[in-house]
DNA sequence: AGGGCTTGGTTCAAGTTTGAAACAAACCTA
DNA sequence: TAGGTTTGTTTCAAACTTGAACCAAGCCCT
């Protein structure tokens, strides 16, 4: 089978979402490493703990739910930790698992960071978009999340075909 | 002036987007790591400048164009001539001035390579969205890069505004 | 109970990214 | 045309990410 190379429309989508992806990160990187000291993944770690009940989560959990390695999350809590944003805490029922606890410090330092973060979310993102387009972009999003997490089962891609032409292009 | 919170539905679009965009970037560059050895970002470089005229292009323009800084696009291009993907050469106009040229084993490792990508991209991304949802995706992420790039002046934001409130969510 | 497999988490080295600082060439402008 | 600013690129240290390897602790299974 011939590769099925992308169409014009979607090379076009391809390329401006990875722009826009860039960029938008970036963008929010700056803002809350500016504003609250750290990345916006270890913003988001406080935050989903901050909804937690009883303001903590099992390492396994938090790193389900923020879609990072548990390595990744070992890091960055490490890093929070150490700022006081959070502690860890031993599992009384599994003796193997660790808990990462907001601390009051890490509640107050979300709460401060929090309405220029959202501000920032807004500028770049949703004033930009329709009402229609925020309810596209949930829709897309969650389609490919989906299909990228079927079970955890990294299937795909079993036929890979192998063909070549003049110029490759797809970035 | 008091925050304006995230509404259910952008909360909802926020992190369905947020996930997406993690998992489809760790997707590829997986896949890229493991069938051409480099990860996303450096494939794109071979790949727009596979693209340019002669296949060499100016670091600034390169950067420019893949959205990402001048001192990122250094360190790739280092890792990429050392590996012989690319050369690079002066410019004759402006001595100041570096250009990356694709060499043909270059060439020829993105050939080789355009295959899997563009496979998994369409697993990944267009199989899972309609037509309409192609476009739709071109478009949003237009707004979203055209927002963020305003001539690159970082303006924005200079009115954040500070209130506080019991749980700050939006992660 | 004694393996052996699985799960939860961390560790480590290698690779990458960031942002500020350093340099050098080009471009004014008085 | 000397001096100052801007532009193009690299350098450097610190922070972050990756993936494989490791160590326990739980979980079978006999």
């Amino acid at each position: 089978m011939t590769t099925r190379w992308l169409s014009p429309d979607e090379q076009r989508a391809w390329r401006a979402y990875i722009a826009a992806s860039l960029l938008l990160e970036d963008a929010i990187d700056r803002q809350l490493q500016q504003d609250a000291g750290m990345p916006h993944l270890y913003y988001s770690i406080l935050s989903v703990l901050s909804e937690s009940p009883e303001r903590r989560l099992r390492m396994t959990d938090l790193a389900e739910r923020l879609k990072i390695t548990r390595s990744r999350l070992t890091y960055a809590v490490t890093r929070l930790e150490k700022d006081g944003m959070l502690r860890r805490e031993a599992c009384r029922h599994d003796k193997r698992g660790s808990i990462a606890a907001l601390t009051d410090e890490g509640f107050a330092v979300l709460e401060r960071a929090a309405p220029g973060h959202v501000e920032t979310v807004r500028s770049f993102l949703f004033d930009r978009l329709s009402e229609e387009q925020v309810g596209q972009l949930e829709e897309i999003s969650a389609a490919i999340a989906q299909g990228l997490q079927e079970d955890g089962t990294r299937s795909a891609a079993d036929d890979v075909p192998w063909r070549r032409r003049s110029s490759p292009s797809c970035s």
